[in-house]
DNA sequence: GACCGGATTGGC
DNA sequence: CCAATCCGGTCC
């Protein structure tokens, strides 16, 4: 089984699609976050955590752990692991491939805001691919959610940081589990690198 | 049963 | 900088 770390670099590049019924949404991953189990304060199952919510990152790789948070955004993460251990990766960023249209209809917003954007953002990803708590334990491989394996994006593309919104992790904030596509106007966030990308 | 704060976002 | 807006986690 391959490494969380190695996962979340291997996702990028790849193209995330959402079926529902007719309509078809699909982007190209361009940021990722991973969060790794119990030793890993910035995570759901920091300390060995087992809850409701976040019972599904205790299950088998290849399943979506869908959250709900602040109120009023979800959050979409792929589990990585073996049954026991909780770990996964969360999408931070798409780039629209197919249908740009219903994404927009979806974020409701407005026609100044670029394609490129519609799937910037952890909540707004989710928003734009009608992805909810409805899709929580949803197997990666199914009708309604899968990935289209793409080649890696080459290392030197890759922009490697410190995750995003986890400030109460105190040392693990400093973690530099986020990985993004240099070049990509859909990354959210800051594009400072604090590491030198290299194999993972 | 109460209380606290969030793996966010967009607007001021 | 801050409000929005529910829910889950924690502790009583």
């Amino acid at each position: 089984m391959q490494p969380t770390l190695g996962v979340a670099r291997a996702l990028l590049g790849k193209t995330l699609v959402r079926v529902r019924g007719s309509a078809i949404t699909a982007g190209r991953i361009v940021e990722v976050e991973a969060y790794r189990g119990p030793t890993d304060r910035a995570a759901h199952a920091a300390g060995g955590r087992r809850t409701p919510r976040n019972e599904v990152m205790w299950g088998p790789a290849g399943q979506l752990y869908v959250y709900f948070t602040y109120g009023m955004h979800h959050c979409a993460n792929v589990v990585t692991q073996v049954e026991g251990r909780p770990e996964a990766v969360l999408l931070r960023a798409v780039e629209p491939l197919v249908g740009t249209t219903l994404m927009r209809r979806r974020r409701a917003v407005r026609r100044t805001v670029p394609p490129w954007a519609l799937g910037r953002g952890p909540g707004n990803l989710c928003r734009a691919f009608a992805i909810d708590r409805a899709l929580n334990g949803e197997t990666l491989a199914g009708p309604r959610v899968f990935l289209l394996d793409a080649p890696p994006v080459a290392p030197h593309l890759v922009g490697i940081s410190e995750r995003i919104g986890i400030d109460y992790a105190g040392p693990d904030a400093l973690r530099p589990w986020r990985f993004f596509v240099k070049a990509s106007p859909a990354v959210s966030g800051p594009r400072r690198l604090t590491t030198t990308p290299r194999r993972t």
